[in-house]
DNA sequence: ATCGCACACGTTATACCATTACACAATCAT
DNA sequence: ATGATTGTGTAATGGTATAACGTGTGCGAT
């Protein structure tokens, strides 16, 4: 099971639930706001939220947004699980954007190898104006 | 005075306060931590911490680690203020280090210009294994 | 069969992080 | 003086996340 690529079709029926939720919202949602949309499914508690966060982050199916205490959909769940991801969170009207650079990724490793870090998971998370924001 | 940077000489009394407690620490301190350690010097609400941090960050003087809901002292504060920083957050033994590469602005920016995304303020934190971890 | 184990689940309570709202004092420009 | 701005103190509240405990189910080893 650890080495297995996790689909929406492996996912339990919390699991399934709460990635349901993610994947037809417009952007990311909190977990607070996931367990009311989930309410008239049967949940009742913050804990059956937050269970299927940890298990859908670690199958890379969700990313978590530290600097919003959000959560959101992979834009790339089709395909394979990805290595590095950055987002652009646009101050102004909220949006937020998933972007793939694998580039990135080589360079921020080798940034921290040079004090013998090794990386196992980074955050990337730009803040400011989206180009919607910045014409109108 | 909005054009002028500033040192710890220019802070009131409460950003001092918090100030030398996040420079006289080994690592992040969260704000209840921070409050805590100064309640001897008169400090009783949480909000007095939060003001003070939020002046501290905005002059450059302290980084917000958003992963870990805590901050920390800028490792550069004698020099002049840095554009991009990122961290480095050791899973193990918990110990953070500020990383300084320009380099890595100009990237990040480029990156998000190529979808018309105007970057303002950018968190790069790289979770994992320091050297120490990795050798013991 | 049944024991032990891993895992998902449900519930309650609690801990931790951050802001809103209101009031007062000090400072500065006009 | 007057008003605007900024820093401060206090209480109350809101938002985020985990601890602790118990239940049930599936499944391999005995
Ligand atoms: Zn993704
Ligand atoms: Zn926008
Ligand atoms: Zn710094
Ligand atoms: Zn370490």
């Amino acid at each position: 099971m650890s080495d297995h690529v996790h689909t929406t079709a492996d996912l339990t029926k919390n699991q399934s639930l709460v990635m349901g939720a993610l994947a037809k919202a417009s952007g990311p949602l909190s977990a607070y706001t996931i367990l009311d949309e989930l309410r008239d499914h049967g949940f009742r508690a913050p804990l059956q939220v937050y269970r299927a966060l940890d298990k859908l982050v670690e199958y890379g199916l969700v990313h978590r947004l530290e600097s919003l205490n959000a959560f959101v959909a992979c834009s790339h769940a089709e395909c394979e699980g990805h290595g590095q991801t950055a987002f652009t969170i646009c101050q102004s009207c909220g949006d937020v954007t998933e972007l793939a650079d694998d580039d990135l990724a080589v360079r921020l490793k080798s940034l921290a190898a040079r004090s013998g870090f090794t990386v196992r998971h980074s955050t990337v998370e730009l803040r400011g104006t989206c180009r919607d924001c910045a014409a109108g």
